[in-house]
DNA sequence: CTATTGCATCTAACGATGTTAGAAAACGAC
DNA sequence: GTCGTTTTCTAACATCGTTAGATGCAATAG
């Protein structure tokens, strides 16, 4: 293979990103019907219609295609789950529950990605470093939205995780159609925001 | 295979028996250091002392072992999350605190257990029937001891098990060897206690 | 237009996996 | 000792992720 250290990428470089891209989605596509871990990588090859070994033209691995479904999934979510954006026009605590709403609905919304990303569900996969920084910067936002609020304990941050999570992965796994836990995110916000003391909405200027 | 549909096992009924043991034993510790799915049959076997085929006589497949250890881990549960045996001696938020450890630790003394449990981690395998049953029967006595101190809401049920459930997650994933979510599970009982009205121990009779 | 170079894809195969078939050995009862 | 049962074995199958090496194909240089 030759190097191309320039910064516009030569016309076989941008086929082969393509390429890559097609076999990502593919590899979604069977993952949601079949299970990340359902399907083969002959499978896999013959969705995109090509044969298994040339996958390795594209990919190193299995595990590189978990690695780039991973990264992807960082990027789709985005800030999913940040409070930033609706501290400006809503009182800390609605922040909080539309952040924590945002955070849930993303999981929801694609069950596959969700249990990509936080149940490590896939033997032997172990996220690359470079997509393991992207899930650190996002927890690393998040605590610093909470501190801009006045809340900078770890155990606080540690309980408010350990909240949002559990009902995320109660409702994906034991009503994943239903909204059983989602009805519960607004008085698990609450619940917290009482106890480390961000006030009710409406309480800020008596 | 000759039929024995008498009470009292026959000798070699016993031994195989015996033998089933050793097997799932090994299984065990092949699990907690290589990983629930990190031992194929004919290490499994080598461990035993005999070949991989020989295994089928004792289990109709792999999965089957994954069973076995499934019933065995909610034998060993037994009554870890109940808070009926500290309701006599303990004030009802007190007793659903020592409950709520109970099972917390039952969780983290051994995290391979708790991944086969309560974490869909092994391809392909759902527990059977029978050993379903038994996770389920420890899920509805929990329910009713909430009900029988006045708790008889599904929604308040589902923020336990989120809640409970958040904590022992979160540590098993992030801090197998430490405490940051222990030490956050008697806070939690207070805002569930808070929020059913369940009052605080002392409280009850004023 | 041809020769060369680099890339894309293929077929064939390797070692490991869970599992099955069928034969041999070991065991217990009479 | 002999028979029937139980236990274990060897050999093999299909499938898996993956590698080696050959072949076809595109673009480029002379």
């Amino acid at each position: 293979m030759l190097e191309n250290d320039s910064v516009s990428p030569t016309l076989a470089e941008r086929r082969a990103e393509a390429t890559r891209e097609g076999v990502i989605e593919a590899a979604w596509t069977l993952s949601r019907s079949l299970g990340l871990t359902g399907w083969s990588m002959r499978e896999l090859a013959k969705a995109v219609g090509i044969k298994a070994p040339t996958l390795y033209a594209y990919f190193d691995s299995k595990d590189a295609i978990y690695d780039a479904m991973f990264r992807q999934s960082y990027e789709q979510k985005g800030s999913s789950g940040d409070a930033e954006p609706y501290l400006a026009a809503h009182g800390e605590r609605d922040a909080f529950k539309l952040a924590a709403h945002d955070f849930f609905d993303f999981c929801t919304d694609d069950p596959t990605r969700y249990q990509l990303m936080f149940q490590r569900t896939i033997p032997g996969f172990e996220p690359s470093e470079q997509a393991y920084a992207a899930s650190q910067r996002s927890y690393e936002r998040f605590a610093q939205q909470l501190a801009a609020v006045g809340v900078a304990d770890q155990a606080h941050l540690d309980l408010w995780t350990a909240m949002i999570s559990g009902l995320t992965a109660q409702q994906i796994s034991n009503d994943p159609t239903g909204d059983r836990w989602r009805a519960l995110v607004d008085t698990a916000v609450d619940l917290f925001c009482d106890h480390v003391g961000i006030p009710p909405t409406g309480d800020q200027n008596p």
